[in-house]
DNA sequence: CTGTTAGCGCATTCAC
DNA sequence: GTGAATGCGCTAACAG
């Protein structure tokens, strides 16, 4: 029914291991044998049994993107960088890889099960973006899931996560902790005493160590470290009006509001805009991440930057060998204060 | 050295066909043997061979979802809505599919690559979103690629585009022409005369569907079309920000202008603060999708919404085979006029 | 440089 | 309900 290896062999009248060698590359054939099986190879319009390759070469040319939220833009730009540095040339078969990008929806479990899949398919390398579950289960889980791709001589490169120690996983992590400090401090300098902080999903290293960086600089300071100004939430602009119209009732007096990231900080602009506070003159707004939209934002939103998609790009090159891991196999990416219209004077 | 299906089947002393059937669960076995065989499954850590099993079985649990900028929220809305469609239960080996999301860059090329990388790995089902190049001899190469893959069994679903005809592919795809014209009706109606138009990339589809929408409302006003108010550019901010400059230095007097895209839009209301022009007050503008963060614009953007997770939803059900195709293969999807803050009277 | 040989790990006939 | 045998399509040693 479907053409195979050996049909090609057959026209191009050699044997099937030469057809798998011109197909390869990897291998010294004559040009004219060459030419004649790759001639063979577009008359009977043949592809490639990926798994049946794979099976026999016991390794394929399947790399996974696990994200958090492909929705995200946060996720899409780093999705995209990583793609763009695998999708090239270098696989084993016809020089191309399947980049594929796995959308685990932020939960435990789907990431497991999708690193189980990747695994199964024998994957070449894994690039994990995004924050994990602080949870000590799924942690075990993870790490001797991790422990188990490496062995299995899977190349995995943590992107925006801290590191996972005993696995043999790079690292590429984000300093959130200082970027949060950075912010807050920006705040402080600029005379904010009251500042409500609105932190992302509850559980998740992204979270925790933004907040960090936020209490850390408020602790410096001498203030209260404002537990009670502070609410949880995913990162969506819904999370930042509700949070904000929470904050509001809280403490009318607050003249500041960090929020988790971008997104949300869009959603507190908005429900501070409703309330009929300007923004910045009765309330600073703070992002994190600089998305696209963020420069945009009116007024235009202060945020740290973080080079997303150098650090993807990054991840995704060490993912395919092509660029030396960092030393003891961790890196820490910082991000950059970056100050707009939305953050004025106290 | 890796554990095998044999190694289960010795431990849990039985066969290795009784190991498969009950991996795959498409066969009746002893309840007393299946919990043998699990727990000897569990003891050894064994994870199926993904290749060998498709090799085997002719058929393989991947399902692939082409978009052309995975940066972009619109395709990373699609995309979320897909997965989440299809990473449930329901494949052939343990119940998961492995759906991978695949990144073109809008190059015709990257697509096909992606197509036959994934008739290669013999994919369960392909979803194809967003527009098409609308070149000749691209079109032709997909067509033949499409009908080889649905004559392989690979069920294709198009979701954002215009059908392929003779191919087997299912098309959900959206009335871009209508919504063009809904908003552009309904800047005339705010008595709008001088319309600037800032399309997406030439050469596309839902580029052009856009832009006829447009034309049409026009025409039936018996209004000039307007070509020399049209520029193009990519569906990026940075395009909207450009092409703004440009429009307002051919035509000063300007009172509306319509973007490709919200993300164009955004830069356009940018451009337009820049140069001092208040929105709506002297200038209206329009975008279309209705992003997630268009709601949140200052002012909020009057765009055309595309219920975009619904009906990515809908496509990977169809791909999965969980929904009856529509009649005749093709549906079509409308779009919703949402008139907000960025629009007013001439 | 090229052909021959022997599996890769599993699903699927058939028997029992 | 279960076991034994066969082959999926290809790659990787070996020879030559």
């Amino acid at each position: 029914m479907t053409v195979t290896l050996a049909d090609v062999a057959a026209r191009a009248q050699v044997s099937p291991a030469t057809v798998s060698r011109v197909l390869n590359g990897n291998y010294p054939v004559a040009a004219a044998t060459r030419e004649r099986v790759l001639r063979a190879v577009d008359e009977l319009d043949y592809v490639l049994n990926g798994p049946a390759s794979s099976l026999a070469a016991a390794a394929s040319d399947l790399v996974g993107i696990l994200v958090n939220d492909i929705a995200d833009p946060f996720f899409g730009i780093m999705a995209g960088a990583v793609q763009s540095e695998i999708g090239g040339p270098g696989g084993r078969a016809g020089g191309e890889r399947l980049a594929v990008v796995c959308n685990t929806g932020g939960s435990p479990e789907r990431e497991l099960t999708y690193l189980t899949l990747l695994q199964r398919q024998r994957a070449a390398a894994v690039v994990i973006t995004g924050g994990a579950v602080e949870d000590a289960e799924h942690a075990a889980a993870l790490t001797a899931k991790l422990q188990r791709l490496t062995d299995a001589g899977t190349r995995v490169v943590l992107c925006g996560r801290p590191p996972a120690p005993e696995t043999g996983a790079v690292a590429l992590s984000f300093d959130n902790r200082g970027g949060g400090r950075a912010l807050t401090e920006h705040l402080l300098a600029l005379g904010h005493r009251r500042i409500g902080y609105i932190a992302g999903p509850e559980e998740r290293t992204t979270t925790r160590h933004r907040l960090e960086g936020h209490r850390d600089a408020l602790a410096d300071t001498g203030l209260p470290r404002g537990a009670e100004l502070t609410l949880h939430g995913p990162y969506d602009r819904a999370t930042g009006h509700a949070a904000t119209v929470e904050l509001l009732r809280r403490e009318p007096a607050l003249t500041a509001i960090v929020a988790a990231n971008d997104t949300v900080a869009l959603g507190a602009c908005a429900a501070l805009r409703e309330a009929g506070r300007r923004i910045p003159d009765d309330v600073s707004v703070a992002g994190f991440d600089d998305l696209p939209f963020s420069v945009d934002a009116v007024p235009a939103l202060t945020t740290v930057r973080l080079p997303l998609a150098e650090a993807a790009a990054r991840a995704g090159r060490i993912a395919m060998g092509r660029e030396q891991e960092p030393p003891g196999g961790t890196a820490t990416i910082h991000g950059e204060l970056v100050v707009r219209g939305s953050t004025g004077k106290a």
